[in-house]
DNA sequence: CAGTGGTCTAGACCACGAA
DNA sequence: TCGTGGTCTAGACCACTGT
């Protein structure tokens, strides 16, 4: 199998340091005459290297050796009962907000009847040029319905929750449901990576009081740059566990 | 690009029961000459569907349609501070208990000195043959010596966990860390998925009143068979919420 | 052995990005 | 525009599985 052979070789290169983060690579066509392959066998020992998260592939610039990324913390924490991401530093968060009618789907997931006035919130976070989080908040405008939250430094969408308290919603309960899946082809585009590599994915569904569901949050984060941490304390011992 | 159109189109049939679970798809050849593409095309299209865990390839016997297996559900419970995972018709899980000596890995995570004494509890569940699950369970034996647990119907060593509470071990707090991640090749192997297929890797400690760690636990979870769900309650309304 | 999937070539052509 | 990566063909040959 020459592309594993090629791969490994690069993979050396890569790990000695002797293809440095974030330089590119040489040209396919120079990489394949250099191993004396065809494209489509040289390609193919960078679609190893890009499944194993060491290369990123742009159409048109160039494969690139991945920087090492700062680790994304998804913090659930029971005592706080606050859900937030380290800050990082060179992290750039984008808002974009926009205005839907719910659809079946959307109707499910937000109990709430089709045609029911949505507004989505897509925060895209970068390092750099590389995208790094994408989360997607739906808030259902008969809840609340305030503007485009100031760029943030929060790239989980932690401003619209906290929109939300500042109009009034009180939530009463948070559930998180995370998986661990391929991205789908429109995610790996945005998140930069490529479809075999992981993300975790977390559904949260935030209820008020009256069992109302006040925000539903998508969020798609690489599996290889994200941590979730979840704390909890045994109720009878909180204060004691604290010192 | 004709190979997304040929997955789209298959993962239709798959997705509409045409072809049904665990069914031999056409050769490549002949489904190569039904959509008019060559070899190399069609098998880009495979690979899309075996990526997303629809397909399973065999060489030299046929490619597969996966077989949906239950759903695992990983529960993290704030208000109950429970972990427990939601019992499977089918499910079989099997135990075995090793004593060691901390190395330096495991010295390093359950913060003792190299040489301690500890116990390995390692929990492997199954769906008919197909493996299901995997836990790894590390007890300081200074913490606690108690025998292998009867196997029982938790896969992911939730008896252990009640052992420590039996012999007067008092947990005060608990750290899950979730990562989603390609499998090692032994997990893979463990496990029966394919190295592409993602899983969730979930690291628990255990940490009790004077700050020992009494627990430190490593789950493997194949990713499209597994939802970790949190629950949590805003402090002051968890009477109301509950109605 | 026959049938199946796995790898590779040589070359054409398309699509994207920066200057 | 030009250099880059992305897709596809037509066909050869290899490797694994079960009979």
């Amino acid at each position: 199998m020459r592309y594993q052979v090629i791969a490994d070789d690069l993979r050396r290169l890569i790990e000695s340091g002797e293809l440095e983060a974030g330089q590119r690579l040489p040209a396919e066509a120079e990489l394949a005459s250099k191993y004396m392959v065809t494209n489509p066998t040289l390609r193919r020992a960078l679609d190893v290297l890009q499944a194993e998260g060491l290369v990123e592939k742009y159409h048109g610039r160039g494969n690139f050796v991945r920087k090492p990324m700062p680790l994304l913390t998804y913090s659930i924490d029971a005592a706080a009962a606050c859900h937030m991401a380290r800050s990082t530093p060179g992290l750039q968060v984008g808002v974009t907000m926009s205005r839907l009618e719910a659809d079946e789907a959307l109707s499910a997931l937000l109990q709430v009847e089709r045609g029911t006035p949505l507004t989505l919130y897509v925060y895209i976070s970068h390092v750099g040029a590389a995208p790094h989080s994408l989360a997607r908040l739906y808030v259902p405008r008969d809840v609340a319905d305030f503007g485009v939250p100031r760029s943030s430094s929060a790239p989980l969408g932690d401003d619209v929750r906290a929109g939300l308290t500042s109009v009034g919603v009180r939530v009463a309960s948070t559930v998180e449901r995370l998986t661990a899946r391929p991205p789908t082809a429109e995610e790996a585009h945005t998140l930069g990576i490529a479809a075999s590599r992981p993300v975790l994915s977390i559904q949260r569904t935030a209820t008020d009081i009256a069992g109302r569901i006040v925000e539903w949050t998508f969020l798609t984060l690489p599996g290889d740059r994200t941590e979730a941490v979840f704390t909890s304390r045994t109720a009878k011992n909180s204060l004691e566990a604290t010192r």
